[in-house]
RNA sequence: GCCCGAAUAGCUCAGCCGGUAGAGCGACGCUCUCGUAAAGCGUAGGUCAGGGGUUCAAAUCCCCUUUCGGGCUCCA
């Protein structure tokens, strides 16, 4: 018998019998990596571990410790989703089932309209773990597309997929991931299953015992393809993990979120609320929102004023002409609120700020000594989201943007993105974020407004200003707006989410739509260049976005209630009242709870209102003037602490947003 | 907008196969005056989201509407 050789990422070589797998070159390396290999990649492209190894092949063997491990071991457990559903619902078909972030799903259609509940969940998640503990193998089986027509005869959604990917009927993008090309497909078989085969290009993990530490989540309809013009299939998502652990840990991390909801922390700390009067998507802010929000808004104004800008305000509503010069009505009426009629002509309630911006700029002839020229303004704008996309104050029908927009020179664009970026992620830092991703999106290839070079020039400036900042970034090729480059940015809260919050957009179109124009020292008027920039992106969001980050547990800077003071009797309630107006003195808000309930259980109320600081006063304190100081999150409270040595901790706290 | 699910006291929820509404917390009142996460007793509070239908009888079954949740799509 004759040997190949195949050479493995580290460089050495290794010396096989002819026809080995990389299940073999695993075993061969030893047991452990046997064990927890789950695919492999050979010359760069994915295999199955079965698949036999040409000579001098470059090997890699691939564990569920990697992306690319994990992102198999959730396509197969998909698999025997699949296999269960089509065990236990007789009649039902299948259309696509991928591995997505933390896991999978699987669309299924179900004989006349039928659908899952969530108690079907129970019995095919059970199903699949006998799937499992039998331990089926994966058989990959390469057919000529015509056969797999016959093969997948009774699985319309099936057929479809094979005549897009093999036989070049169009489709979309993502179902290529599903066969084959060049009218072959391949599919999967499982072995000592009742016949299940599904279209794949894999790969998969070796059998079905290789799987195991998944659960089944929940049950969505999902249209086909992703059109709303399709049938709506049922979607079953579930997440798998390499580990026990691991599937623990992000159980826990989803319980962690829904701790955290905004929408359940406003109801508890009576922020805001969503009274069913005023439609989707619409808040009233109650004291304590309304509180917070000022005190966001007032740190915002101050650092806007800061950094140069200068504040504008705009109503709500403008005339249709407005809309029409902006091009809003061409390609943002489907967002719009429809119009009022008043006096003939019709009304919009503004989406965007930008065109009223506009105005402020054109309202005088402006010089370049005027660049460039930032104009600032929290915003309300409504749009007109689809009654299902609605969410809290995560995503509402109005909000207020914290819109700024800078015109400026050409040659000033780059300047200007830079200290623009630097001044967006101070702003974020000082609302308790430090983790950051971007995204630079770049010219579109075919529709957009504006010559090349121009582009080119702003392209390399959110570049370079992407670069001064150090920030961690992606390019997203030809993903900008057709009326110029823009900068996304995404910060990481407290458990790992990632939100897209800002936005620095630069807009070759507007200036050129009003027929913006300066005088340059020459003489000659040249257009301004538009920057579209919204920090927070919308208060409403952003707020929502701090509740849970913080779980509702704001730092003292933001905190509606800083302190609140507990006398131990009656007796103490004018020390109290004392303690409480000196520290009312500083500008902090303190509350004090008279002694009608029992210390333990005013402590808890303040507790579980997630108020920054406790302060108990008894006998000691009244005689020697300090306070009890019960901290949130402190392992126990401190005794005797001088009321001007707390005062002082508390202003300082709140003077360094900490 | 579409699919699935939900809506019972201010909040969290119980209420089975239809027989006519309950708890805990909260609020209010009285008692208790207390050193760090729930004192005791009492009172009020519900057209069971709204409307229609089936039935001797509907919180419960059916239809429509509204709002909410999870998705699809979209997005700040």
């Amino acid at each position: 018998m004759s040997a190949i050789s195949v050479s493995l990422p580290d460089g050495s070589v290794r010396e096989l019998a002819e026809g080995s797998s990389a299940a073999d070159l695993a075993a061969a390396i030893g047991p452990r990596l046997a064990a927890d290999a789950v695919v492999a990649v050979v010359d760069g492209a994915e295999r199955d571990l079965a698949a036999p190894l040409g000579d001098g092949a470059a090997v890699e063997i691939v564990t569920a410790a990697t992306e690319r491990g994990l992102h198999t071991l959730r396509h197969s457990t998909a698999h025997v989703l699949a296999q269960a559903v089509l065990d236990l619902y007789p009649g039902a078909t299948f259309a696509i089932g991928p591995p997505i972030e933390h896991g999978f799903y699987y669309d299924f259609e179900l004989p006349d309209g039928a659908t899952f509940a969530d108690a079907d969940l129970e019995r095919i998640e059970a199903r699949m773990r006998e799937i499992i503990e039998a331990d089926q193998p994966f058989r990959r089986v390469e057919m000529a597309a015509e056969d797999a027509l016959e093969l997948f005869e009774a699985h319309p959604y099936k057929r479809a997929i094979i005549e897009a990917v093999a036989l070049g009927v169009a489709a979309g993008g993502d179902l290529a991931s599903e066969a084959s090309e060049g009218g072959r497909v391949s599919c999967y078989h499982n072995d000592g299953s009742d016949g299940f085969v599904d279209l794949c290009l894999g790969p998969h993990v070796a059998s079905t015992g290789r799987l195991g530490h998944f659960a089944l989540q929940r049950v969505s309809g999902a249209y086909w393809r992703g059109s709303e013009r399709n049938p709506m299939l049922q979607r079953i998502y579930g997440t798998a993990w390499a580990t026990r652990k691991d599937l623990a840990a992000h159980l826990h991390r989803l319980a962690e979120a829904e701790r955290r909801d905004h929408r359940r922390l406003a109801a508890e700390l009576d922020l805001v609320s969503w009274p069913a009067e005023l439609g989707p998507g619409l808040a009233v802010w109650h004291p304590n929102g309304a509180l917070v929000r000022t005190l966001m808004e007032d740190y915002s104004r101050g650092r806007h004023a800061d950094g140069g800008y200068q504040f504008v305000y705009s109503p709500h509503i403008a005339k249709s002409v407005l809309w029409e010069t902006s091009g809003h009505l061409d390609f943002y009426a489907e967002s719009m609120y429809p119009p009022m009629e008043m006096d003939g002509t019709d009304y919009y309630p503004k989406p965007m700020n930008c065109p009223f911006h506009v105005m402020v700029y054109r309202s005088s002839q402006r010089s370049y000594r005027d660049l460039p020229m930032r104009l600032f303004e929290l915003g309300a704008v409504y749009r007109y989201e689809l009654s299902g996309a609605v969410h809290g104050l995560l995503r509402s029908r109005g909000f207020t943007q914290d819109d700024a927009h800078i015109f400026c020179a050409r040659d000033q664009i780059a300047t200007e993105l830079a200290s623009l970026l630097e001044f967006v992620l101070s702003v974020l830092a000082a609302f308790g974020f430090s983790e950051f991703q971007a995204k630079l999106s770049t010219r579109p290839a075919e529709k957009y407004v504006g010559d090349e070079a121009l582009w080119d020039d702003a392209t390399a400036g959110l570049r370079a200003a992407l670069e001064t900042a150090g920030l961690d970034y992606a390019t997203d090729e030809g993903g900008g707006a057709f009326y110029g480059p823009k900068i996304d940015v995404d910060v990481r809260d407290a458990i790992g989410r990632s939100w897209q919050l800002s936005t620095i957009q630069v807009d070759f179109n507007l200036p050129e739509r009003f027929g913006l124009e300066y005088v340059a020292s020459d003489g000659s008027r040249p257009r301004p260049v538009m920057i579209h920039r919204a920090l927070f992106g919308s208060v409403e969001r952003f707020f929502g976005v701090l509740v849970e980050h913080f779980a509702g547990a704001f730092p003292a800077w933001l905190a509606p209630v800083q302190a609140t003071v507990l006398p131990v009797a009656a007796a103490h309630a004018d020390y109290g009242a004392e303690v409480a107006a000196t520290l009312r003195r500083l500008g902090l808000r303190v509350e004090t709870s008279p002694a009608e309930e029992p210390l333990g259980k005013r402590v808890r109320n303040a507790k579980v209102a997630k108020i920054p600081y406790v302060l108990v006063v008894g006998d000691d304190d009244a005689a020697a003037g300090t306070v009890g100081v019960n901290a949130r999150g402190a392992k126990k409270p401190e005794r005797d602490v001088p009321l001007e040595e707390f005062a002082a901790r508390l202003a300082a706290e709140v003077e360094a947003r900490s």
